[in-house]
DNA sequence: TATCGGTAGTTCAACTTTCAACTAATTCAA
DNA sequence: TTGAATTAGTTGAAAGTTGAACTACCGATA
């Protein structure tokens, strides 16, 4: 987007160091989460699909749902439940109630698979993270990033126009 | 890395917010960045590859150099060169003080390319990110994020026992 | 000055992601 | 009740990324 305006508006001293601060903590920090789960043959994004199911009711999801709650693409959804379910992870079940649609369904394996997975997950997230971070901070970031969020979901809203 | 321990500490309701706000968060974030920049022909990763290299002397900077500042593999950043130097905006030289060695170099039109691209680019940090923030905010964040690469790094020099 | 461990950078193959095109089923509206 | 527009989900090709293997060179040491 970024309409064409007369002069740029470049960030000050302050705006630039936060962005900066951000931007690298940020990257490290993803890098360190994933390689933590390489243990579990897992990426964040396998990992938060596979998180979000074993939370579902009986542990299956619409396709569409589950790709939305993740935060991926559909398409990309369907090619990892490809790799997922050759690993016996998952499996695909077809709708009764809708017949395009599709049950994405987490089998035994692939709930005893997260559910290995979770504690050293959680644990790096703490490690990396969290308990790198003071109570304040925490509350900080929060009010920080969940009006970030709203303020964000506005604006594609409002860019798509819907 | 997560060694096994005993009970998992699961995170609060505190914790918990806190992760999940960031995470969302910048997974918007780095998605409308990304998406903004489409109209430059540029990804972030590249934006910042030519960015770093813009604001070197003579425009000019040694590949292991580069990948560092940009936060990318040496490898990601071969295969990147390939594709920018086929679009005319940078280009290798040999580097006569170490002949395994190249620079990069930045070619005028790809310093064209940067400066138009820039403004925009730093009008939707601004837009999307910056101006959501207090000055407050900013300063937080700053002291979190900044506090928090340094732990990363710590832990990551650890890691890899240097 | 020969050698050997390390560094600079590239390449290849495997894997992942994206994007647009596609099929099939559903919904809405006249 | 038909047909146009939407939605669910998949597919295939192109593009991007990774990681290990590789070439070539450097530099210290003996």
């Amino acid at each position: 987007m970024a309409a064409k305006s007369g002069q740029p508006r470049w960030l000050n001293e302050r705006e630039m160091r936060a962005w900066r601060s951000y931007i690298i903590a940020s990257r490290r920090l993803l890098e360190a989460l994933e390689s933590d789960l390489d243990g579990h043959d897992l990426s964040m994004a396998d990992y938060e699909v596979m998180a979000q199911l074993s939370e579902a009711p009986n542990r299956r999801m619409r396709m569409s749902e589950l790709a939305e709650l993740a935060m991926i693409s559909k398409s990309r959804l369907s090619h990892r439940m490809k790799v997922m379910e050759k690993a016996g992870w998952l499996k695909r079940e077809e709708c009764s109630e809708d017949r395009r649609g599709y049950w994405a369904v987490m089998t035994d394996k692939g709930y005893r698979a997260i559910v290995a997975a979770a504690p050293d997950h959680v644990a790096s997230v703490r490690r990396r993270f969290i308990d790198q971070l003071s109570g304040k901070e925490q509350e900080n970031l929060t009010s920080t990033f969940e009006s970030l969020t709203r303020e964000l979901r506005t604006q594609f809203i409002k860019e798509n126009k819907q």
